[in-house]
DNA sequence: AAATTTTGGTCAGTACTATTGACCTGTATT
DNA sequence: AATACAGGTCAATAGTACTGACCAAAATTT
């Protein structure tokens, strides 16, 4: 069993630990930048990359599923949200079961812009998940979801297997 | 060679990659959560937390090699650095071969505060770590390096191994 | 049918992080 | 002496996010 958790209580040691955490910091500061950069274009930031990404993964979202998956405070998504409908990113249907929701998905110019964002992303982790090999990957999986709160742990990873 | 990169062309599928994004979004907002919280008693904020992490981990780094690893400009770094000294966090000594350098190191309150605030993500990735198992964790630090600017890449391993 | 809850929006005020640009003091190098 | 570098400072601006207070429409509960 290669899998099985290690007994060993000295196993994580304090320096490998702060080693953890400080390449999840250099790699997610390289990991926005890119974006950052394309968004600077759009008078944007990266509150409207996140909310496209997210629309865009699960299109006819309502705005508190939103909330709840990237855990702001709707004052600050309305904010963005109301920028993104004004300039034509995002489109609001009402849902028809329930007409308070409005559903949220991508316009046509939306699409483009996530796709324009996402692919220096996608060519950054592409890449080192061909360095690593696909057992590093899944390495990376098994860690990454465990840093994730428990309580939302299995959202999250229904959240990945949907679309 | 299990670690071998696979050369399969298409193994990172997009989806694969997207998954991967979200990974990183969802760990990240979540580790960053419980220092966050600490913060706020001090009226401290995620940046405060930033330069009292590596100047712990460095000890009498220059003002601009902290400019480097952080990538913010001066004036960013210049008032939360000086809001850390004013408040006993943080001491500053001059260089003895360079004067114009100044050492930053923390003091006392400062190394305290530094184990306050890394205690909950010390214990998250340790918590991750062992139900990952030693070979995971191999995995998500060939990914996650793989994720930072080739340009740094050397730099962040040399700062990984030198404390 | 009336009361309550849920969903979504809005206004006002505040705080933190970060930016660009301009300008200044020292110190080191050439 | 001239130039470059390390660091600090002032001013203005932008993006993100927060709390608190309200309001309206729609759904659910009683």
């Amino acid at each position: 069993m290669p899998e099985s958790p290690s007994k060993d209580a000295s196993f994580p040691r304090e320096e490998e630990l702060r080693e953890g955490i400080e390449l999840l910091f250099f790699a997610y500061r390289d990991f926005t930048s890119d974006p950052d950069d394309i968004l600077t274009e759009y008078h944007f930031g990266r509150a409207h990359h996140r909310a496209i990404h997210f629309i865009g993964r699960n299109p006819d979202t309502s705005v508190s599923e939103l909330l709840a998956i990237l855990r702001i405070t709707k004052q600050s998504l309305s904010r963005v949200l109301s920028q993104l409908i004004d300039r034509g990113f995002v489109a609001q249907a009402q849902d028809t079961v329930d007409r308070r929701r409005r559903l949220l998905r991508l316009t046509e110019a939306g699409l483009e812009l996530e796709r324009r964002l996402s692919r220096p992303q996608r060519a950054r982790v592409a890449r080192a998940y061909r360095e690593a090999g696909a057992e590093a990957v899944a390495g990376y999986y098994k860690v990454l979801t465990g840093l994730i709160d428990e309580a939302e742990r299995d959202r999250v990873a229904r959240a990945l297997e949907r679309p």
